[in-house]
Order: C-alpha cells, then sequence, then structure tokens
DNA sequence: AACCATTGCAACCGCAACATC
DNA sequence: AGATGTTGCGGTTGCAATGGT
C-alpha cells in the first residue's frame, strides 16, 4: 500500500480529455511494441496515464479497425434484439458489431433507443419479443442462432457493404508504422 | 447577441473476474 | 492457498456542441 503510494508521488496522472499528441504516442507505440500490458505500456511509453486509460482511449477510439457515428438501421435493430435478450451486456452485444465498441452501444442505447422508447414509440423489436410467430417478419422459425445469422455481421455486411468500409483516414498508415497528426484527427 | 436547456459522447470510477507470483 | 496485479465490464459523470427562446 505505501509502495503505491509512494510510486504515485513521482508519477503525476493526467486525466480528462486525450490531446493529440497522447493520442500519437499511444498508436505509435502500440504499432512498434503491440499491445502488452497497459500499465506499462503507459509508462514505457512516457505517457502520464493510467494503463486504463490508455486501454480505453485504445479500443474505443484509437483502434483502426474502430467505426464511429452512423449505426445503421439494422445495427440497431441487432442492438435492440440483443439488448431484449442478454440485457446491459454491452461488450457481449458489440462482439456482434464489428468495429463497434461497448461504450458506443451503450451510449447509443442511452441517448438514442431508451429516448425513443420513453417517447412512447414503439419498435418492431417487440415483435420479436412477444409477437405471433406468423407476424410478417421472416423470423417465423427464428432460432437464437438463426436470428443472429440473419443479423451478423457478415449478413449486415452483405447487405451494406459500405457501412463496412473502414474510414480512409483511419487506415491510413504511414509506411513505416507511424501514424501523423493529420492521419489521426483529420477524421475528427 | 446572450443566455439557458438539452443532447451526445468521451472518459472516469468502482467492482468483479482472472492471471501470476 | 493467498496476495497482488491486470483486465474487462457496466454505470455514471463532465463537458462541449447544438438548439431554442
Amino acid at each position: 500500500m505505501d509502495k503505491k503510494t509512494s510510486n504515485n508521488q513521482d508519477v503525476e496522472v493526467r486525466k480528462g480529455p486525450w490531446t493529440m499528441e497522447e493520442d500519437l504516442i499511444l498508436i505509435n507505440y502500440i504499432a512498434n511494441h503491440g499491445e502488452g500490458v497497459w500499465n506499462t505500456l503507459a509508462r514505457s511509453a512516457g505517457l502520464k496515464r493510467t494503463g486504463k486509460s490508455c486501454r480505453l482511449r485504445w479500443l474505443n477510439y484509437l483502434r483502426p479497425d474502430v467505426r464511429r457515428g452512423n449505426i445503421t438501421p439494422e445495427e440497431q435493430m441487432l442492438i435492440m434484439e440483443l439488448h431484449s435478450r442478454w440485457g446491459n451486456r454491452w461488450s457481449k452485444i458489440a462482439r456482434h458489431l464489428p468495429g463497434r465498441t461497448d461504450n458506443e452501444i451503450k451510449n447509443y442505447w442511452r441517448t438514442r433507443i431508451q429516448k425513443q422508447i420513453k417517447q412512447g414509440e414503439h419498435y418492431d423489436i417487440q415483435k420479436y419479443n412477444s409477437g405471433p410467430d406468423d407476424a410478417s417478419t421472416s423470423h417465423s422459425c427464428r432460432t437464437d442462432d438463426a436470428l443472429l445469422e440473419t443479423y451478423s455481421p457478415m449478413c449486415l455486411e452483405a447487405n451494406h457493404p459500405e457501412a463496412f468500409q473502414p474510414s480512409s483516414t483511419m487506415s491510413t498508415e504511414s509506411s513505416d508504422g507511424f501514424w501523423s497528426m493529420e492521419d489521426l484527427w483529420s477524421n475528427e
């Protein structure tokens, strides 16, 4: 315990929004060394952040395969269906939406879907949950697996290939494995 | 133009599970 | 087997951007 506190005294820890420089440091460090142990990574990279903060930033924002914004209707349907089945298991839900993070889905649910539900809008999802099987949906013989198949990433991708293209800026990486400010922040 | 309310999202916190020593 | 460290998850908060008056 004392060990920890004495350690923390010499290492100031930054909080709050990440700066461009910090992002670049983290991205370039991971590009060159891999992810590894986050606390060690944070120290080795010279970031005055906790490993936890670095991990979160990387997973939710900096990872090249992260897609942000523009949740498609299909994705929304899938989120609603999976949420109706699993509840707030955001990470579990996120695994079925390639490129989406649990944080994003959680935010999306809270800010959009939950709001609309409060406003009294009823979604087709209710048909899935309680409606008769002969409802107009084509899921009359739906099992969990069948539904996942229907809304699986592959299926979504097939229907909406444009939505699954990684953004050009996010996938841009200079030849020597280093990201530039423009690569990273031009997307904002 | 200025103020206030609302919205959306990034980031933090606390906890539990898991891994390692 | 227990202590310690790390990771992953869900809930919550803070704040910038936006809209409305």
